[in-house]
RNA sequence: GCCGGGGUGGGGUAGGUGGUUAUCCUACGGGACUGUGGAUCCCGCGACUCGGGUUCGAAUCUCGGCCCCGGCCCCA
């Protein structure tokens, strides 16, 4: 019987592994040149980290077990709530802000499709002790650039801010079991289903019709104004507000415009304290975020100082179908790109010779190892895309000298053994 | 968790009213050729997703599982 993959795995075969570790070197270089360092937690961690978190109903959700010595695990299901533990125990101490990144696969139980994966991989960063509109600003423009350096067009950055909808529902008087329904509602951007919900609940008109309009503001940083003049009855939204415009006054300086405000962003979660953004890229479907990140206090919740953390993570692997719709080919270069071939059998340990000569001038090299005969070995050298086959023949040999056959023009060019690791090398460079 | 479409050699297809499956390309193995041979030609290899049911007989009909694709719910 056939041993399956577990469902909603993949195996990463030569070529997409290639493309995955070109975009991961990518957005890591991105992230050092912004002064952020890697760090790395384990696959597993106590279940009630995770618990603390999100509740006793993630459960359904991630895998969990338990190990020989009765202790409740958990494959991590995100990154944030570990690397928020990983702080309070090592980070505390160090001068702030900390920026960290990490790349890394996460589990989670849930059906897949398009763009959703029991194992996925996230790449993402945070910046703890530090928050300000500056801090947010950076992290975001950090993000779009590495998007442009991968070259994905299209890409929309949307910014908003928790406080300015979560004062306004503070000031309603309302449960916040309603609020909380209300905030999902919104995240959802549906107005019509939002104008339904409102109608039956105790609540002021004003207020109502506050979120209705703010549910549907969205835009360049002009928005702001038209906000401002909406919402002057309410002090502690305009202070929120007043964080966005610093925000943006931030991006500005950082050189970063191509963004559009969205105050229908609600993300959900309680320990989101002000500033979230998320990107999007069109023609994804359901699947279309590729990236969710805003400033939280996640790290009180675990025990630790009351400390603020901004962060984002890039959802890996949407980031990939994104980049695969939008381009023909992610550039890879082939690895190997010389192949060294006898002619005869008889040349067979010379050929070994001669190849592990070009690796260890750092040459990447191949060499028929299995006794293939020369026309089986240059179909294979072709269909590896190598460059150029090294023939190693008894008359060549007795001269000290090799044929070099270049394999996209078929030219053929007879070297001396002596300095062939040179002479390859030049070839290779032109 | 819910709804729909699927699963045929390693990859790609046809067949589907039950009766030895088949085909082309490709890949793989072997041969002709053996110091210019990446070509060509010949030979070979190899599959009906799994399990139960109906039947003399199931790739085909039926039920269930597994997996894939799309959508919903959810998405820390």
């Amino acid at each position: 019987m056939e041993i399956q993959r577990p469902r909603g795995t993949r195996d990463f075969l030569f070529k997409e592994m290639k493309e995955r570790k070109n975009v991961e070197s990518t957005i890591r270089q991105i992230f050092e040149i912004y002064g952020y360092n890697e760090i790395k937690t384990p696959i597993f961690e106590e279940l009630s980290l995770f618990t603390t978190k999100s509740g006793e109903g993630i459960k359904d959700q991630i895998y969990h077990f338990q190990d020989k010595g009765g202790r409740d695990l958990a494959l991590r299901p995100e990154l944030t709530a570990p690397v928020a533990r990983m702080y309070i125990k090592e980070f505390q101490k160090t001068p702030k802000p900390v920026k960290m990144y990490y790349f890394g696969s996460c589990f989670r139980y849930e059906r897949p499709q398009k763009g959703r994966w029991r194992q996925f991989w996230q790449f993402g960063c945070e910046l703890i002790g530090g928050k300000s509109p500056g801090s947010e600003a950076e992290i975001i423009t950090m993000a779009a650039h590495c998007l442009e350096d991968l070259g994905l067009q299209n890409f929309e950055i949307h910014i908003g801010n928790l406080g300015i909808l979560r004062n306004i529902l503070n000031d309603t008087n309302i449960s916040e079991d309603l609020q909380d329904q209300i905030m999902g509602i919104i995240d959802k951007g549906d107005v019509k289903e939002l104008k339904t919900f409102l109608k039956d609940i105790d609540m002021d008109n004003d207020s109502k019709e506050l979120l209705q309009k703010l549910i549907e503001m969205k835009g360049d940083s002009s928005i702001i104004k038209n906000v401002e003049s909406i919402i002057n009855c309410n002090k502690h939204a305009c202070n929120a507000l007043f964080e966005l415009e610093e925000l943006i006054k931030s991006l500005t300086a950082f050189g970063f415009s191509n963004y559009v405000v969205n105050l229908g962003i609600a993300r959900g979660l309680d320990y989101y304290t002000g500033t979230v953004f998320e990107i999007y890229v069109p023609g994804l479907g359901a699947q279309k975020q590729i990236c969710g990140g805003g400033t939280y206090n996640l790290i009180e919740l675990f025990g630790g100082e009351n400390v603020e953390s901004t962060g984002f993570a890039f959802g890996f692997d949407r980031v990939m179908d994104a980049l695969n719709k939008q381009k023909k080919s992610i550039e890879i270069e082939k690895s190997v790109k010389v192949f060294v071939a006898p002619i005869k059998s008889d040349m067979k340990l010379k050929a070994f010779e001669i190849a592990q000569k070009l690796r260890k001038k750092g040459i990447p090299t191949d060499v028929d190892v299995v006794g293939k005969k020369l026309k089986k070995i240059l179909s294979y050298a072709d269909s590896m895309g190598i460059n150029y086959v090294v023939l190693v023949g008894a008359r060549d040999i007795e001269k000290g000298k090799v044929t070099v056959k270049n394999m996209i023009n078929g030219e053929q060019e007879i070297i001396d053994l002596e300095n062939i690791a040179d002479s390859i090398k030049s070839k290779l460079m032109n």
